[in-house]
This record gives C-alpha cells, sequence and structure tokens, in this order.
DNA sequence: CCCTTTCGTTGGTATATACCAGATAATTGA
DNA sequence: TCAATTATCTGGTATATACCAACGAAAGGG
C-alpha cells in the first residue's frame, strides 16, 4: 500500500475534526451566543490547516445553523432557537415584551398596493382593489429574526397606516376595527432568500430561510388579512394546532 | 485606476454569473426534472474559469433547492416541491396514489421501543411503556423524499406491526382499530440532518432539512400517535388550517 | 453470452497563494 | 482632546494543483 499523502488522519475528513470540535464548545457552552468564533486564519493555523479547509469547517458551523456571519466581523455563535406559535398569531409582539425580550419592529415600507391575482383571490376581492401593504423587519436584541410583509384590504381598515405599525397587527386590527382572527391557512416551506432579504436579515445569497404564508380568517370565514413572512431558518420553529379533515 | 487583474468583469462575482445562467437553464425549461447538470469540471472548462469557482456556481443552485447531488454520479435538477397538507394527515400515501404519483415506502425499523420521557409526556404514558415504533423512508420515483418515525401505544393498537405498513398510518388505525385523528399538534423547524438521515436521504452531512413532529389527538382529545419526520427541505411545503387561540 | 478488468468520469478533500473590500483598532497630527 | 490617517483584522473571490473514492461504461477473456 503507498504512502497516502492528501488524506494522513483516515477516513473522518479533517475540516469535519475541526467541525466537531468546535461545536463540541458550543454545545458544551464555553462558547455562548453571539460570542465570537475563531476567524479562518486562526483556525487554519491553530489545527495546521490550510484556510480553505478551516473554511470549510466553519461554513458547516453555518449550515448546521449552529453559526451566523455578521458581514466581514467575523462568525458568531447562533442564539437559541425561538418558537413561533401560530395558533397564537396575535402575540408575537406581546409575547415578547411579556418574556421581556428586546424586541426591535423597523418599517421598511408602507403604502397602497393593488391586489395582484393570488391576493385578490385569497382576500376574495376583484384584482387591483386597493389593498394597504407594509413590510417590517423584526430584530431580537439587534439580530435580525425574520421580514414580514402583510396585505389588508384597505376599504375594510380606513388609515390602518396612520397607526403606529410596530406593534401586533392582530392587536391592532381586533382593538380599531374590532376585527378578529378565527382561522388561519399557513403555508411552510424552505427557500433560498432574495439578494434584499438576504441583505435585511444580514445573510449571504443564497441561504435557505423558511417562509411562512397565513391567510387570516375572521369567525364568519371571511379573509381579511395575509401575511408573507421569511425567517432565518437556523432561528425559527413553528408549532400549530390544526384540524384534520375528516375523509368521510 | 490601476489594472484589476482578480475581478476583470466587476462587481458580480464570476460565480453569480454561472450561477444566474444555470438557474436561467432551470427555470426556462431546458433542463427538467432529474436532468443532469454539467460536471464541475464541464463548467470549469466551458466559462473558463477554475473548478473551485465551477463548484461554488453549483452549490449555490443546491443551496436555492434548484439542484441535488446523487453520490458521486452528479448534480441533477430537482423535482418540483410537493405540497403535504398536515391537516390531511390520512392522505399522503393514498393521495399520492390517487395523483397516479410513483410513491414507495420502505420499512428501515420497526419493533418495540420503551417510552422515554419525552414520548410519555406526549402519549399520557408512563415511562417505560411499551411504543410500537417503526422508521419508514418515502420515496417518490425513487427519489428520497422524507423520513418518518412513529411510535403508537402498543397495548392501544395490537399485533400492528404485522400489518403491512407500506400504507397510510392514519388509514390503519382507522380500518382496524377504528381510531380516528381529530387534532394534530405540530411543530415544524429547519435543521441540519444527521449522517443516518442524510445517508438514507441521500444528502451530504451538513445539509439542512425540515422537521416535522406531530402529535395526533383522537375526538376526546387524547394523543394517540407521535410521528417525526424529516425531508428534503427543497422538496417540502407544508400546509395546515391552524386554530387561533382567542386571548380572552 | 456473461463475467471481469480497465479506464474515464464524477464529486470529495486538501494545499498554497493572491488580491479585494469592509470593519476596527491603533497611531498620528492639528 | 479630538479628528484623520494608517495598519491590521475579518471574510470574499479566484486560481492552480493534487490525489482519492465511487461509479459507469467500454473492452477484454473465458
Amino acid at each position: 500500500m503507498p504512502d497516502d499523502l492528501t488524506n494522513p488522519t483516515e477516513d473522518p475528513p479533517r475540516f469535519r475534526l475541526i467541525f466537531n470540535a468546535l461545536r463540541g464548545e458550543i454545545t458544551a457552552g464555553n462558547l455562548v451566543e453571539h460570542a465570537a468564533l475563531p476567524s479562518e486564519r486562526y483556525v487554519a493555523e491553530n489545527y495546521d490547516v490550510s484556510r480553505m479547509t478551516a473554511r470549510r469547517a466553519l461554513e458547516a458551523l453555518e449550515a448546521e445553523g449552529l453559526a451566523y456571519r455578521d458581514g466581514r466581523k467575523g462568525r458568531f455563535v447562533s442564539p437559541q432557537r425561538l418558537t413561533y406559535d401560530i395558533s397564537q398569531m396575535v402575540s408575537f409582539a406581546a409575547d415578547a415584551q411579556a418574556r421581556n425580550v428586546d424586541l426591535q419592529i423597523e418599517i421598511i415600507d408602507a403604502g397602497p398596493h393593488d391586489a395582484d391575482a393570488k391576493l385578490a383571490r385569497e382576500l376574495s376581492v376583484q384584482v387591483g382593489e386597493q389593498l394597504h401593504a407594509y413590510t417590517r423587519l423584526f430584530k431580537i436584541a439587534g439580530h435580525a429574526i425574520f421580514i414580514e410583509t402583510e396585505f389588508v384590504i384597505a376599504a375594510q381598515f380606513p388609515d390602518l397606516l396612520r397607526h403606529d405599525l410596530r406593534q401586533s397587527t392582530t392587536q391592532l386590527l381586533s382593538q380599531h376595527y374590532n376585527t378578529r382572527a378565527h382561522t388561519g391557512d399557513v403555508i411552510i416551506r424552505m427557500r433560498g432568500v432574495s439578494a434584499n432579504e438576504a441583505k435585511l436579515l444580514g445573510l449571504s445569497e443564497n441561504t435557505a430561510g423558511i417562509e411562512l404564508e397565513q391567510v387570516i380568517h375572521d369567525a364568519e370565514g371571511t379573509a381579511f388579512c395575509i401575511g408573507r413572512q421569511i425567517w432565518r431558518g437556523e432561528l425559527a420553529e413553528f408549532s400549530a394546532r390544526t384540524l384534520v379533515n375528516s375523509e368521510s
């Protein structure tokens, strides 16, 4: 058997050994939330591998959701995953406050929006019907979590955009317009984030996130609000109580 | 302004141009489901870049869910995303048949399993209570989609494992034990797949997938089945009708 | 005709190097 | 003291090269 120059450490690839070591540091608690991970160059020297190999190990941590990148500042330990209870739609903002979480809501965009075919169908209105649309970025302790764009029928919620949108929408609609959420049709999927979304979320392009689409109905079954969210996948966890359609 | 030797094509990185080109071929329909993508070496020569750069472009396609790897055979165009209606739990197998989809179910493992703390709590039984556990791999046209492990109370469903498990569980429990699903508590999250799961799903490690945990209740609200699924994230899309908990 | 061997293809791992650009820390100058 | 400059971090892009391991198809032998 000839010399094996390229893989002297046998089966497990070297980047995986480094990955395991770093993961151990995180799960053991030596590196806490938002703590800086060693840089590519540091890992390369410290583990005696090339920078590309060091990077592979660090990228593996990202893929597992254990680390994130902050621009060119470095890599950091991901914060704990938080649960979003879809059945408790009213509460994301309220819940955060109750749990003493440092939640910030940034208004990215707000204004009128004409219903396209899809929105019109979901809200049971004519194509071209005027809607209010607004996009908000949710952060916890300065760390971006998800972006949400919501659409509501303008005629149904006059002057909605003049309220402070940095609060729970369901609460707002409930208090000022007496409209209450009863059921929600939800779709969840994993997909790559767009360039814009990546920028807002502080991600590099081609990163996968979780998209959540919600059509919210009142007690009469009439849809009155559509929400589209894109989450940093490693931070999201969605829970819901679903109704099982009987087959007969 | 001096010569720019390393990035002569200006702002957009070269791997991104290649990525865009290949994505265009896919979305335009020139490359159909499961069609082979050009190899790393071919892309490198064809676009006059190094193999590492070619790989970056191809890996970006994977990250977006547009392509998948099949071992060392090459990269291929991902099949269309399929929707799993959580509220229609009865139907994954039945639905596939109805839509003439070539669904295969492989039994990976089946046997008795003692309830741990978490399972016991969710099923409202004692720790150590005997359960039936079985793991199945779902494929469509030979292409792995997800792995599911289900747990049911052994005493409640005697001889369950002697039935053919390559069919809808809900249907099986309904027909033979007269137990019907009524509500489901669901949790969905994105997470890296384990080594085992990666092998079964034909993925490389450190790939993100979507995990779905289900606790299924009957009309009396008694939990009788727990299902844990891990999906290839680019193929999954989950829909559900949820109940909104009123706040008052 | 079938089985085996060979060879070319594919991705997987790994190194060494180079320069760019954003962010920050340290130094310098007014 | 404070502002501006400079040096040094960080990751981002990119090349060129090397060998390994798995797979498949073509060529060869019985």
